[in-house]
DNA sequence: TCCTATGTTGTATG
DNA sequence: ACATACAACATAGG
């Protein structure tokens, strides 16, 4: 279930291994999509013995170091999740990579196979890492960019563009409804058809519901009935904040939902 | 059997 | 070079 908070509460399932070894590393036989990029022997080689020192999140990617050099990339890909288990977890069909320490193996579990592994070695982060777009938490996510992506976008729906981690780094396709429905702006509105009113909108609420998805998962582990969340996932159910029937389309490939009362489709001219 | 699913990426087209 | 659109990837469950 990964996106910004998901990712963010997996780092920090792994971090009850911080400051511990790592005895041993398998790599399940069946993760040959998700450990494309590098060789198996040379994961293990390169982090078995050493000492787990850190943990990074940055949207939807995360960053794991040990030793003084060692870098893990994940990236948790449609169905991943990491969790600390027993230290003689037995691994699962889809425990595609099981770090073993003294008290307890940090698992990375992957059904359906489209995560990613990666290695650096070095002093710094890779290069791809320090590479990546702001937060959008961040004081470097500000209105000028988004507005001026949003101009270089200008044909794509704006529910598309909320999806490019180039801009909005940890923001998935319930993420982005939850955004729209709450900014009341249409789905289907083109980006550089945005009004200065909705504009303000989205970029306030991109960060709010950024802020609030961590916040609730952190505190609560389950999103509040008065959030889309809750009603997106299937046809019939109603907006949580006027009562009208839910809307379900596909815009750009992904399932769309939003309240066709609260958030009008744009106006054919 | 067919459809769906919280993501990215390669490729084709304009 | 840039923007846009979409099939493809692997798996399980309804």
């Amino acid at each position: 279930m990964p996106e910004l908070a998901e990712v963010e509460h997996a780092r920090r399932a792994w971090n009850v291994g911080l400051g511990r070894r790592l005895l041993g590393v398998e790599v399940s036989p069946s993760a040959g999509r998700v450990v494309r990029e590098v060789d198996v022997a040379c994961v293990v080689r390169t982090l078995r013995g050493q000492i787990f020192r850190a943990s990074l999140a940055r949207g939807k990617q995360l960053l794991f170091r040990f030793g003084k050099d060692r870098w893990l990339g994940l990236h948790l890909g449609m169905a991943g999740s990491l969790a600390a288990r027993p230290p003689d977890h037995l691994p699962g069909k889809h425990d595609l990579l099981v770090l073993r320490q003294r008290a307890r193996a940090l698992v990375f579990t992957d059904l359906r196979h489209f995560g990613r592994v990666r290695l650096h070695l070095g002093p710094e982060p890779p290069p791809y890492w320090t590479a990546l777009p702001p937060d959008v938490l961040s004081s470097d996510f500000t209105f000028p960019r988004f507005e001026a992506f949003c101009l270089r976008r200008a044909r794509s729906p704006v529910k598309t563009v909320l999806l490019d981690q180039r801009l909005f780094p940890g923001v998935g396709n319930w993420m982005a409804d939850e955004i729209l429905w709450r900014a009341r702006v249409s789905p289907a509105r083109n980006a550089g058809d945005l009004d200065v009113r909705a504009r303000h909108a989205l970029f306030r609420t991109v960060r709010w519901v950024c802020r609030a998805a961590v916040a609730v998962i952190d505190e609560a582990w389950e999103y509040p009935p008065h959030w889309l969340f809750r009603h997106r996932w299937e046809d019939g159910e109603r907006c949580p904040r006027c009562g009208r029937g839910l809307s379900r389309v596909v815009i750009g490939g992904r399932r769309t939902c939003f309240c066709p009362r609260c958030q009008p489709p744009p106006t054919r001219a």
